[in-house]
DNA sequence: ACACAAACTTAACACTGTTAAGATAGAATT
DNA sequence: AATTCTATCTTAACAGTGTTAAGTTTGTGT
């Protein structure tokens, strides 16, 4: 049954063998071909499961999410930080420690395709911790912001850092310490606006 | 001259053509091969022009950076907003009315890259204008913040809020002035952070 | 024991980026 | 004015891509 015709659980193991080429090859590299042929299965084999090359890049997304979801969850234990700057800390660095899974999910790839339900829960998943977070800050002080504005306020800056630092546009420090200083002094700001 | 084998321009031509083609069939349907064939050409003749695709999808990248510092001088006339407010409806507007130019601008395709001088010059102009208002500010009231960290904020809030915009990940108004209003209230944080 | 359905293979299609080799024609040189 | 030169373009081919149709295998339910 193992080594034969079945594979058994093809599914998960076309997912983390593409993550796997995604991590070491990039996006060009991860052909359909390629994650069945490193998965040992014929070409057409990965069909059987996914309709598509673009719903198998959306089941990648998924999983990052949830794995985004699940590190930010992490960031409760960081205590030097303000609340918000901390979600912001756990934002970038898995931006930064998953770049060709943070820009499939958020890509050109799968924003042209109309997200399945799954996609779009996991995806706001990750939306749900910041909101709270702004939400108790605006509870606080009060600033004519609405918990939506600063939250969308909160998730652009914490996003595009992510997406400026990955591509290389903005200088970053090499040490681990300075990083987290680094991140949570540019998302100051909206500790500073809405206090 | 003009109707035979050379053909003149070809590069502006094919620089031309590749933007149409990317605004209505996306960045998925810009082929070599369909370019050429729009532009009345040979398949392997854009490869006289540019090296390979990747050199192709730089050089339509500069022009967007051309086009996008373009559009933020424009934003001075815009007067009921602060400056830093007019910049990011700038940016973001280019962003919503030029979404696969922008996309391919910050997208994969060049972040992995050895990028040209000329393509690093012409992104770092439209850092510029956001540079040079957040200094202003920083001037008028002091805040223990460098023009360098406040920059790299307002950019990531800013280049953030429109991929998110641009992805669908947030809700948007329809109307043109209540979407300003949208974009410069993302965007007040910053404003309220740096006075 | 048999039928069924899911999971897989093989083979083919049209398309992609890219290169090598050759054709053309305008510019430079003699 | 004739000739060479060189950039530009074409044709033809290669390997690789996503995808589908048709057929095989195999575990499951009857």
């Amino acid at each position: 049954m193992k080594n034969s015709y079945h594979h058994g659980n093809l599914r998960d193991t076309l997912l983390s063998k593409s993550i796997e080429i995604l991590n070491d090859k990039g996006l060009k590299g991860l052909s359909v071909r390629a994650v069945a042929k490193l998965a040992g299965v014929s070409e057409a084999a990965p069909y059987s499961h996914f309709k598509n090359k673009d719903k198998l890049l959306e089941a990648i997304a998924i999983e990052g999410y949830e794995k985004l979801r699940q590190s930010l969850d992490e960031m409760t234990e960081l205590t030097r930080f303000e609340m918000i700057e901390r979600l912001a800390i756990g934002y970038v660095s898995f931006a930064l420690e998953n770049v060709q899974l943070f820009r499939l999910m958020f890509g050109r790839e799968l924003a042209e395709l109309t997200v399945s339900e799954r996609h779009r829960e996991a995806s706001a998943m990750c939306y749900e911790p910041l909101s709270l977070e702004v939400s108790k800050l605006l509870d606080n002080k009060q600033s004519g912001l609405t918990v939506e504005a600063a939250t969308t306020s909160t998730w652009s800056i914490v996003h595009g850092l992510s997406i400026l630092l990955i591509d290389g546009k903005v200088p970053f420090p090499t040490d681990r310490q300075e990083q987290q200083h680094f991140i949570a002094n540019r998302c100051h700001v909206i500790t500073l606006a809405l206090s």
